[in-house]
DNA sequence: CGAACTGTTGAGAGGCTTCAAGCCTAGTGG
DNA sequence: CCACTAGGCTTGAAGCCTCTCAACAGTTCG
């Protein structure tokens, strides 16, 4: 990705579609593009963030440090996303870690422009404020399922949201590699327990799997099981 | 309470500390004061909001209906708390439904002022960001800890949060009186296995219990169970 | 090419839920 | 105001689901 084609990315970012001549220039002149190698930490929990990151390309986990080792994973960012904006919105450390799992192109916004944008340019905080809520309610959404559906049932649903998030191949096969332990951080539970429902999964005809490539067979099958919309 | 209190109440409110005349006036004319008893749901998921309540008293669950006819609560919300403005500041209908458990007066705020002080009033909508980041934290924070803890160590981690939002009496009892299937399904899970741990934590003399009156008899017991931070 | 990590399956243990049954509390209607 | 009834509280027993531990094959990456 060359440079001249960021500031085209940029654009195609909703938060940034209604700036003027001047707010353009600075973003330009203010902005730091970072190319993160798999692996890698971007920010890590309790850290205090000096700006937000708009993902260019690549995949980011966001994920906690929970109990007895284990590193939840709150959700996976893509190209068109943007982390790290909660902290600064309440002024606090960051109550999250982000680690890249796909080789990805960040492209850093410091806080003083942030700030500028959120007081100053409607479009953007408007956005910014649409980008927390459909978080917030994900999030209770997350929740629900989580806490009140069995392995089977989560296992299922994250295969959908895995396929509405990064979609298939020509071949039906998810356009994201990804560890099974991550995974199972995604849905709360250990990589083996796991395992066993995508062995089900495949038994079922549901599902075909070699290592990380996992080809989605039987849609509506995974959503009977998933039990969306309660 | 008397209609005069009400204005006085509404000032205590941070969203509103920053009104000018015109907009304290108009917040005057357009509030509706609601009194729900006991049971009564204020809005159910699904429907369409027409603005925001603001808690001047009591005790409202918002909660959502969820699989195998169950009812998760995301939280409770008591005096001072504002419920209902996620759904309009995204424009979608409501995820969550509200129940008074604990008799409530409420403070009906029409969508139109709500986009008139989130427009026009900088206080207001920094105001408002921030609690819906606040929301957005506690929900992370709160999905980790359900998912990645024991019954057991969910259950004194409710105590806390009962007894941190709502406080003790002279004789260290909970302030607040809620149903045991309510806790569970903070906490995701049945009232049976809550009972079995809550009559632990008796045998331990970390509480005392009679119905649904608490009373706390060792908060740093209670705080070892629940493994707070990590 | 080798070390480290990930994938995969099995067996066993234990935590949690489900079902059941009786008591008790609280809210309703006469 | 009191009796009644529905729902909440409480405990026990049984069984399932999920995690833990273990072992080995496969994959990835320096």
């Amino acid at each position: 990705m060359v440079l001249s084609t960021i500031e085209y990315e940029l654009k195609q970012f909703k938060i940034f579609s209604g700036m003027n001549e001047f707010e353009s220039v600075r973003l330009n002149n203010d902005k730091t593009i970072f190319y993160h190698k798999k692996g890698e930490v971007i920010y890590r929990e309790g850290s205090r963030l000096d700006g937000l990151y708009c993902i260019l390309d690549g995949i980011v986990k966001i994920y906690k440090n929970g109990p007895n080792g284990r590193q939840p994973i709150i959700c996976l960012a893509k190209k068109g996303d943007i982390i790290a904006y909660r902290s600064l919105l309440s002024n606090e450390t960051a109550c999250t870690s982000a680690k890249v799992i796909s080789d990805a192109v960040l492209c850093h916004v410091p806080y003083s422009l942030f700030l500028y944008l959120m007081d100053n340019n409607p479009i953007f905080s408007g956005e910014i404020v649409r980008v927390v809520c459909r978080e917030l309610r994900s999030s209770n959404d997350y929740m629900i399922n989580i806490v009140h559906k069995s392995v089977r049932e989560r296992a299922a649903e994250i295969l959908l949201y895995l396929l509405e998030k990064f979609g298939l191949d020509g071949n039906k096969f998810l356009q994201i590699r990804i560890t099974k332990t991550d995974i199972a951080n995604m849905i709360g539970t250990v990589p083996e327990s796991l395992m066993r429902e995508f062995s089900e999964f495949r038994k079922e005809g549901l599902i075909e799997s070699v290592g990380r490539n996992i080809k989605i067979l039987n849609l509506s099958g995974l959503e009977k099981i998933a039990k969306l919309n309660i």
